[in-house]
DNA sequence: GCATTGTTTAACAAGGTTGTTAAACAGTAG
DNA sequence: CTACTGTTTAACAACCTTGTTAAACAATGC
């Protein structure tokens, strides 16, 4: 791996912190410099501009994303312990990434060329981790064990009823200012509500 | 009604349309001004300064929206028909609002004082119109009409699956480049799952 | 010591941002 | 015509943004 010398490290971190934050316009060089306790031409000299240190955040981060969902999806497992352990880890995952959707959004609407290059992956891990599912799923709607459903709906429900309950947080947090307790105590009925909703979608009247 | 001029008009629709598609910080008075075709000097004598013009685009926004929302909860009817009628309304209402969610996330995240004043709005209309339900919702879980629920819980659950399908077409149109005709087809698919998944969590082996 | 290399600083450039202001303009009433 | 009103323009100020550059600094090998 490459290592990162005690400058370059810091302006990574404050990078991190601040894009999460503010998004990629909404970010400063100037204050993550400044974060970071260099000067911002530091910040040049390392990363040459701000698109490119950007998108070394980035990459991180999409990579640790990757690392979590890759290899969830046994084809040995049932259908219920492969779904209910992916929403865990997904759920879990976005816990501890609050911001990262955010981040997304914000790109995918200012500059989505950016995320141009994760295209493939994306469409790899749906496509070949989810769909190669589709054939045993067919067959099990066939054989009446569990209700019609489109592969595609059902992991689009799941990612984004997921997502939804962190991306709320902010008004949540900012304008209804709950505090931790409060997100806590949300966070872990919500979780139960969205396994249940999946559950009954697929299992009801079985 | 308090009416508008040419100018004032003008820099109204060309704010709205700015506002919506960069989100407060992004977008530029200057850029309001150029699109509607007059110094931005102007944009300060009708409106004194950004934040003043933004709260009255947030406050047309908004009250369009209540009044989409309010009054389609009676209580007459029975809880499917109510909630199939508000759950298309509010589908609708996205669908001819594509930006809106984005703005309030937006504003939420860089601005939350802004959104201060509607947060009486928002709870009256949450838990007026919709927890006031909640005693009748009672009553039938316990006579096993419907499955147990948290009232919240499922207007979460149905709020943020509308949200989440306009939401993510941001990703869809710029990274995925969907064009308008599978977006159409994608939402309309959508709308049937969302109603089918919610249905099934409240009536299944019912 | 001295040259070389990589690192850091301070100053600057070019351009974009919001906001102000004096002067010009147009319409209207007296 | 004139004076007054509201509207509009052009120029400007102050600040913040990203990025560059020359010079200073530090560590190393010779």
């Amino acid at each position: 791996m490459t290592e990162y010398n005690d400058t370059e490290q810091a302006i990574l971190d404050a990078a991190k912190e601040i894009f999460l934050e503010k998004g990629y316009r909404g970010a400063s060089t100037v204050k993550i410099a400044e974060m970071a306790g260099v000067t911002h031409a530091m910040l040049h000299y390392y990363f040459r501009n701000k698109e490119k240190i950007f998108q070394k955040i980035l990459d991180m981060e999409m990579m640790e994303m990757f690392c979590a969902v890759r290899g969830t999806m046994s084809r040995s497992a049932g259908l219920w312990e492969t779904l209910e352990k992916v929403i865990n880890i997904h759920f879990d995952f976005l816990n501890t990434h609050r911001r990262f959707p955010f981040l997304i959004l914000n790109v995918a609407d200012s500059n989505p060329e950016m995320l141009e290059k994760y295209k493939k992956h994306i469409e790899g891990v749906v496509m070949e981790e989810f769909l190669k599912h589709k054939d045993r799923m067919d067959k099990w709607v066939e054989d009446g064990e569990i209700n019609e459903v489109d592969p595609f709906q059902l992991l689009f429900t799941v990612v984004t009823l997921n997502l939804s309950a962190f991306m709320s947080l902010t008004i949540m947090q900012n304008v209804l200012k709950w505090d931790e307790e409060e997100v806590e105590k949300f966070l872990a009925r919500r979780k139960e509500e969205i396994v249940r909703t999946v559950y009954l979608r697929l299992y009801s009247n079985k």
